[in-house]
DNA sequence: TTATTATTGAAAACCATTTTCAATAAGTAT
DNA sequence: ATACTTATTGAAAATGGTTTTCAATAATAA
């Protein structure tokens, strides 16, 4: 995806493209790691002055709606936004620096089953979240 | 675990025992699902009527400190807590009643071995959450 | 039983998020 | 270009969950 394409996705579904969405939709595309509102707000600022904090927290709203970011759980908190990976995809994170990274091909059918086998439970969804230090902070 | 077990590990820690400790902990301990701090607050008042919100969260706090209980985090939000589960367990959640159960048995070995390989990254951790419908909730 | 001090609940403070509202500016029609 | 309609904006106020403050209370040790 590209700045481009989500200012697209945001007028094709009606909405105005502003200089204050601009600056949400630059900075969190352009994020290799996940921002939380202020930080997003901190960032957006550089670019348009005079946004508003209400505006960011509007705008990663309609983001959110229209799949083009997702939320972030961490331990440490689960209100920082990404940029939303395609498919069935999960992230891998930096307990460092933050740095995030999607990863997909993991087959979680025969544990599944045998879990729905054991419990009895229907399994319609699950979540996958990795956390390490990325080739960066390795070193 | 047990009731007895929580407040016995409480004590040990240097933790006085208290009525509104006891109606927290049996609130918390008997629980299937994840619980809210408002919830315990609504549940634990009908065994300690004076109990304050204030000590269910000061409760919950010292209970999490001893691995007692743990965070769950969901998709409608991450503030709710449930007995922890012992050693590598992880959570699977009754999408309609909330009904949860730890199972073990996951094996990641290959998928983040291959994922280290691919990206990088260094692998530490891992969060693997089920959600579905538990047997009862399937009827 | 007495003394010590952790614990308590109520009220106030705090902070992230949401709502309200009048002014502004994006998109559309003229 | 120009005027018009109305979505969008930022500031301020409101909200709601969580934390801090503080004097009174009660659990434990002496």
């Amino acid at each position: 995806m590209s700045v481009s394409a989500w200012l697209e996705q945001l007028h094709d579904h009606g909405y105005r493209l502003t200089g204050a969405r601009r600056a949400v939709v630059e900075t969190v595309e352009k994020s290799t790691r996940a921002l939380t509102p202020i930080e997003v707000y901190d960032m957006a600022r550089k670019k348009y002055r005079a946004i508003g904090l209400v505006t960011v927290y509007r705008t990663l709203e309609k983001l959110e709606e229209l799949h083009l970011i997702q939320r972030v759980h961490q331990p440490m908190g689960c209100q920082a936004f990404i940029a939303a990976g395609v498919g069935h995809q999960h992230l891998l994170l930096c307990q460092n620096c933050g740095q995030a990274a999607f990863f997909d091909g993991d087959d979680l059918d025969a544990l599944t089953k045998a879990i729905e086998k054991k419990t009895g439970y229907q399994i319609n969804e699950h979540w996958l979240q990795l956390f390490g230090l990325c080739a960066d902070c390795r070193a």
